[in-house]
DNA sequence: CTGAAAGCGCTTACAG
DNA sequence: CTGAAAGCGCTTACAG
């Protein structure tokens, strides 16, 4: 095609991959020709015949929450970094259609996939390593000795919330939660509940199951909470999540309980979408850029090092980002304190 | 390869995707086969034969601006209505970024190519036009006549917010902004500047030049306000974006002022960023995921029309969402008139 | 340094 | 209904 320019096209495709080895005036003639013509080399002929694609597929859960958007731009930059290009694609928590974009991916023959599951992946994991493809998951431990993992520590977000609530002086806590089978929150439960046990005496937990993670059963949470007489009332609550947190805040409001006077409250996630309230959230916040990099790296290793690859899992530590819903109004700090929005205090 | 079960490949091929044209009992035999080895058909080697890749490339400039997610969801909802699947790669606002991931769909050649640019895309959009490649462009009047465009009405956009200003009995406004090349700005300028003519005499507007449009030069903007003797001082503040609007609330508020009593303020966009704030901000609603369908469907009428398709611009109307930086803390309302986090008072 | 040839895994007419 | 053949646009040895 473009070789109507005076060359073939094994020395075309010379220029393109191996430009040491042509001659630098026919080097300069091809290029002009492809500037000229705005040629594209068509990657997937090239993918047919050997090259590698130099492409990573990532498959995350849901986008609107932030935690993925961050896994996805760290994942981006870390790619870059590698001369890798990043696909992203969403499942929306339907898991029919993560293992769809899973084979997408397969069926494209990518370098990698790079996989953040809401449930346990087994089934795409399985697909997916068979054919040999480097696969990172994310977020979620499979238990599996055949891929990378990155994790939050999940118990520890648990045991940040929890320690913040009773730091904070409170004594009486409510763990407010889908109580049934995710794993991340079945593990943010064991370090809430650890937290509270290492208080000893005088602190106590009550545990409140939702059913969802989201706050579409807020209400009924509140409920609960409320149907206990003042004095016992838990005078605390970790949400799971954000979104159930901020629900949470809202029903509290509406039942005419102050917030964080009369209850403290906080979620997990620093999730941008809970963000709206009338009152800013406090949260255990997860480190996704971080998660992003880690996941492209272990795929880039395992990428290079190629069946001699040994699986490994790296756990990205969470931090407590606290706001008003728990700590109350903090006093608006000196023009020379603050500077980006939302730096309120963070630390352990 | 799985054609060692009994048949040649030609056959597999058949039974992939004209299985109607195989007899029953082959297609029985030949998928148990496929199942059995866990095939994955290359889906380079399809698009290369000529099959159609069914797949379509959105690239957007900034994956945290939640209008870009939201639009992302809508065309991924539309994509798999129409049997197809969507890739997204975020540009992170790099032009350099963007036209590189335009070209990598371009040589996976996908089916079609949706673009949510920040700036003009000409460059790009040429390339990708050169070769015949069916492209949306969301979110930026290209003014060319080469493809379909999907643009908010961002004139409204600017004359909702200031109208709402002026409904409140605002009579100083303050349109605060990049003011330079940017076109969504301009022309949401436009409609603020109309907005206040309407008004007539006893509505000013004062204009304030940011550089940015995000919160990165809040502090300066708000000394040039203070700096007015405060009888003259505007009363109302309309900030291009959510997150600068966000920011000046938090300097305004850092100055001693009070939001919206003082000063009324909001952004333009609904970001999900902007709402970490103590003050929830009002702000003009963009419907990204009605983007998100609309391109689509322009691009699904393009690669179904071929050469003969005529292009056209698809228009999607902002709406206002009213919260507290310019109402004031609005009463909770009771138990049966809200429901879903966040579904503040919302309308023209 | 450059060209001609084989082959990547498919699909699509075309014979049988 | 099924198989054999050609061809999609590349890359990679291999001759020259």
């Amino acid at each position: 095609m473009a070789a109507r320019a005076g060359v073939s096209v094994g020395t075309v495709s010379n220029v393109l991959n191996h430009p040491g080895q042509v001659r630098p005036a026919t080097v300069e003639k091809v290029r002009a020709v492809i500037e000229e013509l705005g040629f594209t080399p068509n990657a997937n002929a090239r993918s047919l015949a050997g090259a590698d694609s130099r492409t990573i597929g990532l498959v995350v859960v849901d986008l609107r929450n932030t935690l993925f958007v961050d896994i996805a731009r760290g994942a981006q930059r870390e790619a870059a970094a590698e001369g890798m290009n990043l696909l992203v694609t969403n499942s929306d928590s339907d898991d029919s259609l993560q293992d769809a974009h899973l084979e997408l991916f397969e069926s494209a023959r990518v370098s990698g996939v790079l996989l953040a599951p809401l449930s346990d992946p087994a089934v795409g994991v399985q697909r997916v390593r068979r054919h040999g493809t480097p696969l990172v998951v994310i977020n979620y431990d499979t238990g599996r000795e055949d891929c990378c993992t990155v994790l939050v520590d999940n118990e520890r977000v648990g045991h940040l919330a929890a320690r913040h609530m009773i730091e904070l002086g409170r004594r009486r806590l409510a763990w407010v939660s889908e109580l049934g089978a995710l794993q991340p929150v079945q593990q943010r439960q064991v370090g809430v509940r650890r937290a509270v046990r290492e208080a000893g005496r005088g602190v106590g937990l009550t545990e409140i199951d939702t059913q969802h993670v989201d706050g579409s059963h807020a209400r009924t949470a509140v409920e609960r909470l409320l149907a206990v007489p003042a004095r016992h009332r838990p005078d605390a609550v970790v949400a799971v999540t954000d979104l159930l947190g901020a629900s949470i805040v809202q029903e509290l409001q509406e039942a005419g309980l102050s917030v964080p006077g009369d209850i403290a409250v906080m979620g997990c996630d620093h999730d941008a979408r809970a963000w709206g309230g009338a009152i800013p959230l406090t949260t255990v916040r997860l480190e996704g850029e971080e998660m992003g990099v880690a996941a492209v790296r272990l795929l880039a290793e395992e990428v290079a090092e190629g069946g001699g690859h040994v699986h490994r899992t790296v756990v990205v530590q969470p931090s407590l980002l606290v706001r008003e819903s728990s700590a109350g109004r903090v006093p608006v700090p000196g023009p020379t304190t603050t500077r980006a929005l939302g730096s309120t205090r963070r630390g352990v």
